[in-house]
DNA sequence: TGTACATCAGTGAACGCGCGTTCACTGATGTAC
DNA sequence: TGTACATCAGTGAACGCGCGTTCACTGATGTAC
């Protein structure tokens, strides 16, 4: 069927969108192109519609989860108050718990060093906006890693201490 | 053929090894048994004489590699001024450019967030000794996954400064 | 305005490849007597 | 000490499965006249 380019670009949008959260959720290497377009709405035929290739997607998927981390770090960063609640929102539970909602970096920042130069450079203006604050992240990836939970928490508060 | 229980252990210990160091240098997901028990110098049939599975060898390169990491941060982190030296030399280009040589967290610790209880639980030792110090983490993982080399070099710069 | 054809996103089957795992077989060393 | 058999790490071919990618086909909408 045709459609017109309006519904196309939403669905290409779609797409984008369900895969950056797939992506930071499972990884890179744990997401198949099939499960991306269910999550979609659509069937796996219809990628190369809309990509080239997978990692035409990874790259699509990394610089959108960029871009969104950016616009909300500047959002926050604005006021002194605005960087405490950023900080302390970064190190919450919550967003260790629910990495698919979260930060891409703080996801994927390892499989990225591995891919592609595209990929890389797709991944570089969220990193201009934390890199200051690189504790941020080595906490949320720590967190993340350990199995025991009362240790997960231990190393939330210790950054915590230390950059607030 | 038989070998001698040594001779046996001294294989087993090879394959670990090299496991570790490619699993640092490429990921978890881009390296094949085959290729570890080359490195190993055998051939990937006899893997399973060693493993039980691909993931146990997973869960081996993970705690061996996090013993000598707490080895090595126990013995630099002895004085003030070693404590530098291993600020410096985890910060170091060297210790960017080559994972395979370097800290197992700073290579894999998202990958080992995606896996299962026991590989985590093999990760935590080395954990304890770095945490306190969850930035130098993040600047290495940061500075490993940017496209542009002056940016990277930024990011270490940046994260030396502010815990130096 | 109506008719014929072109376009192209979407579908689902199929292909090809790589990888973890299995398996029949080998042959040097260990063990029993 | 010598002989016969058991053991088991190692080899390399083969299996099975999953995944990225391709392809023939569909059918609704756009375009030409």
């Amino acid at each position: 069927m045709r459609y017109t380019a309006k519904e196309t670009a939403a669905k290409h949008d779609r797409i984008v969108r369900e895969a950056s959260r797939l992506f930071r959720e499972k990884g890179f290497e744990n997401v198949t192109v099939g499960e991306v377009m269910q999550a979609a709405g659509l069937t796996h035929g219809a990628f190369y519609a809309h990509f080239e290739s997978r990692q035409d997607l990874e790259k699509a998927a990394i610089a959108w989860g960029q871009a969104l981390s950016a616009g909300l770090a500047r959002k926050y960063g604005a006021t002194k108050k605005g960087g405490r609640s950023f900080v302390s929102e970064y190190l919450s539970s919550r967003h260790r718990d629910n990495p698919g909602d979260g930060c891409t970096m703080a996801a994927l920042a390892q499989e990225v060093a591995r891919s592609t130069p595209e990929i890389r450079a797709a991944f570089e203006p969220g990193v201009e906006e934390i890199f200051r604050n690189a504790a941020l992240l080595g906490g949320v990836v720590l967190a993340r890693a350990v199995e025991d939970n009362a240790l997960s928490d231990e190393i939330l508060e210790a950054v915590r201490r230390k950059v607030g």
